[in-house]
DNA sequence: TCTGGGGTCCTAGGACCC
DNA sequence: TCTGGGGTCCTAGGACCC
């Protein structure tokens, strides 16, 4: 029998200051103390992914139309991302991280959670000191700023790390939870975005320590289980569970158009390399997806998912043959689109299924097999299969 | 000022089975 | 002719995060 382990955790929260921008910062030294973005491009219908705190000084941030960014900033500098360098970086440095500390925890491309309780005497009954040490560690063998905090929960470091950032550190000890959070704003904490704040300072929220003095069922009735739960979070709680692994729920792909299309052979053309994409995916992770779904949005910007879930697969052309039936049945050819998405979900291990029922589908595996290692050797576009 | 792309989780209603 | 309850699966939409 295992025994609960309810000692008082330590959790550090480590977040890579304006991450994108650091990294291209790396390959081209130029852009260090200039207002830079990592976005798409104007023309494009392009929105900023990552904003240097020089940019953020005019008003610029993530998730803004980078037409709006230039406007505010003239003189800002935009620059297209490379996904896969910023993935190999976090990779390495979680793998750095975890020679140092034993659960290692990566919640997004530029956030991790550290689990350090029980390594006091490891690090000489100095947590403050070595998560200082980490930070330099980071700063001095990749060349990337980052702000660290440590708390008795993570939802709790990761609010922390927000009010010290860039390359700052923070601790809130033990027992002064409450009070560090109290006369900070309702925004601050993560799972209130715009519709939740607006919907609590309507009701006179402002500050944490209005929902500290609240009451859990007072929130309870107001938001349901989320309410409950920022209770807890507002009063020092949150997960203490630092998980090593986390496994993938859905594969997706989706496009937004420079401009809007209502030809439905373009858009059929537009969905089946969406399909090449997500299905190469797919089978990649030896994975085959019993839910498919069509994401379809209009020009006017209304949004609908139409889905359908059918035997486990990760063929091109099943995937296509279904998503082209969900878009016949649900474009009407009324209002151009401005994005189409294809979204796999429900996966089964390719592995563990059942040996195909007809010789037929074993051929067709075989094939696919093929593809994916000729994609490896040569690059995804190598081949592609027809979509007749 | 028109609004990316990759995800997660929750809610609510309906179908279907026992 | 009107009317059960619980469980599970599926679909659609929405809030939120980086």
């Amino acid at each position: 029998m295992i025994a609960m382990d309810t000692r008082p955790r330590h959790i550090a929260h480590l977040d890579l200051d304006c991450f994108f921008v650091s990294v291209e910062r790396i390959t081209n030294p130029a852009l260090r103390g200039k207002p830079v973005v990592v976005g798409g491009s104007p023309k494009g219908r392009g929105v900023v992914a990552s904003a240097s705190y020089e940019a953020r000084a005019f008003g610029v941030h993530s998730a803004m139309p980078t037409g709006r960014a230039l406007r505010l900033c003239p003189q800002l500098v935009v620059v297209h991302g490379h996904h896969e360098r910023y993935s190999d970086y976090s990779d390495r440095i979680t793998d750095r991280l975890r020679t140092l500390v034993p659960v290692v925890e990566r919640a997004s491309i530029d956030e991790m959670y550290l689990d350090l309780t029980g390594c006091e005497t490891l690090y000489h009954n100095d947590l403050p000191g070595f998560i200082r040490g980490l930070q330099k560690i980071v700063l001095t063998e990749f060349d990337l700023p980052c702000t660290i905090a440590l708390a008795s929960n993570k939802t709790l470091a990761k609010i922390a790390t927000g009010t010290v950032k860039p390359a700052g550190i923070c601790v809130v000890p033990h027992g002064t939870e409450r009070a560090f959070l109290a006369p900070l704003p309702i925004d601050v904490i993560p799972g209130v975005g715009p519709k939740t704040e607006e919907m609590l300072k309507r009701r006179g929220f402002t500050v944490i320590a209005d929902l500290q003095r609240a009451g859990q069922a007072r929130l309870l009735g107001l938001l349901g289980k989320h309410g409950s739960w920022l209770h807890e979070v507002a009063t020092g709680g949150g997960s203490e569970t630092v998980d090593e692994t986390w496994v993938r729920k859905s594969i997706s792909r989706e496009e937004t158009f420079a401009e809007d299309i209502s030809d439905v052979p373009k858009l059929e053309r537009i969905l089946f390399s969406l399909v090449e994409d997500v299905c190469s995916s797919t089978r990649r992770k030896r994975w085959k997806a019993k839910t498919i779904s069509l994401k379809l949005r209009y020009a006017s910007f209304k949004t609908i998912t139409r889905a359908e879930t059918i035997a486990p697969t990760n063929d091109d052309r099943v995937v296509f043959g279904t998503v082209k039936e969900l878009l016949r049945r649900n474009y009407t050819g009324q209002e151009a689109v401005r994005l189409l998405g294809v979204h796999l979900s429900q996966f089964v291990d390719d592995t563990e299924l059942e040996l195909p029922l007809y010789p037929s589908d074993a051929k067709r595996d075989q094939i696919l097999d093929t593809i994916e290692r000729l994609r490896d050797k040569f690059g995804s576009d190598v081949i592609h299969l027809g979509n007749a």
